[in-house]
DNA sequence: TAAGGTTTGCGACTATGGGGCGAAAACCAT
DNA sequence: ATGGTTTTCGCCCCATAGTCGCAAACCTTA
């Protein structure tokens, strides 16, 4: 039980800020410098101020880290509520899946840094567990939605989305299927333009960028569907 | 902005209790006897209580309607926080979605009932679109879960589930297809048994049931599958 | 300019799973 | 038995994803 449980929780906003650098899916961390969980690292965020909804609660505290214009996504997951998750208090926390694309490198403070989600340090807190719901919903998500345009930067070829991809999902990415996939789905469109060839030659790939960023939910999964002769493509 | 606005805010749970009655999907009220929204219908919940999970919380206030073993599902959704959601004070809602499978018809009190979702009375707060939320949610999970599960009695033939799946999706949806896709994931089994003919005659239809009450997700819905050469079936 | 290496683009083929349809099966009532 | 009703099941079609391999496009070097 908390040390101290009074009458009404405390109520803190945290963030699982998400980019693909390296190669590889990294999470935006920081190192506490006091009590509880000193040394250990842990999810940006605070506390709740009076008037704010959650969501401006989440975007203040970050903005502290990284420049809110730079999140490209945000949305809330879930509330957590044991009495125990905090030793000091009792306190609610409502997390959120922020995402970043991976061209950008925004300044961050001494105590902060990117760590990779497949490598963790020790995180105070229940955050570790956070960090994973953070991950597998974008997982989630980048199968059934565009939500792929948030990882991404303004153009891209097929090569260079499907390491995005592969990064994201843990696991290799066919650039063939992602390509046909994506454009079947009307997610992807041409810019026109290609892209110089690499240091190692080769032919150059073709600019490709997300028709939008607003985030749009194939209907395809809607397994029962309703009866009718044919979903009429897009006149 | 709200009357008061104090450091803190109050927090309560909400919960979409949604069952199919009669053939339609139907949600569970209770007609508010005081200011605010005297006369309109809410859900049900309450505030937060010293030492209690959300869930706890939820439960709790809806044992004050209906049995609560009688749930036969239970997940979180949303966080509400906008500060003028109520006229009151600074109240943050977390919503819950419960239901209630459709052979069950638990003791109310005087001023709860259940309403159809399509046809909703005056709601007071956001609490309306709070239902269009769970319905959702619903609708979604049906498809790639085994949430149906949660819908239906213990036994029942494919029509019956047919008419349940129907209601709940809110549009027609083919018997031969619905046994298909779930005999093939395997969600569904068959008793043996079959049930006697109607009044109408007809042939008897086989009994089935849910091969489980645990929520399991169909990982057919990971578009961008890792490579190999095929998913083994169970062996 | 030709040859070889590298990367991208794309068509052909396969596998899987959902949707529609109709015939056969199983039951009741007359 | 005959006809009406409901369930069951096989068959075919189509949409979409996954795999493979070759051609296209580019660079470097000879």
């Amino acid at each position: 039980m908390s040390e101290v449980t009074s009458a009404h929780p405390t109520h803190v906003t945290l963030a699982v800020v998400l980019q693909v650098r390296r190669g590889e899916l990294q999470v935006l961390l920081w190192q506490r410098a006091r009590e509880p969980f000193r040394g250990a690292w842990a999810l940006p965020g605070g506390y709740l101020s009076a008037g704010e909804t959650l969501e401006q609660s989440i975007r203040a505290h970050l903005a502290a880290k990284v420049d809110v214009r730079e999140l490209s996504h945000l949305e809330q997951l879930e509330t957590l509520s044991d009495p125990d998750r905090s030793p000091k208090e009792w306190q609610l926390a409502t997390t959120y899946l922020g995402l970043v694309p991976s061209d950008l490198d925004p300044e961050l403070p001494g105590d902060t840094d990117w760590q990779p989600v497949d490598d963790l340090p020790r995180l105070g807190f229940d955050h570790g567990s956070i960090v994973l719901a953070g991950r597998e919903r974008l997982r989630a998500k980048l199968s059934y939605t565009n939500l792929g345009f948030a990882l991404a930067p303004a153009e891209f070829t097929i090569s260079e989305l499907r390491d995005l991809y592969a990064a994201a999902l843990g696991h290799d990415v066919s650039a063939t299927n992602l390509q046909r996939v994506l454009l079947r789905r009307d997610v992807l469109e041409q810019t026109g333009r290609r892209r110089a060839s690499g240091p190692s030659g080769g032919r150059p790939g073709s600019l490709f960028r997300f028709r939008t960023s607003e985030l749009e939910i194939t209907d395809q999964f809607a397994v029962l569907r309703p009866p009718g002769p044919a979903r009429v493509p897009v006149a």
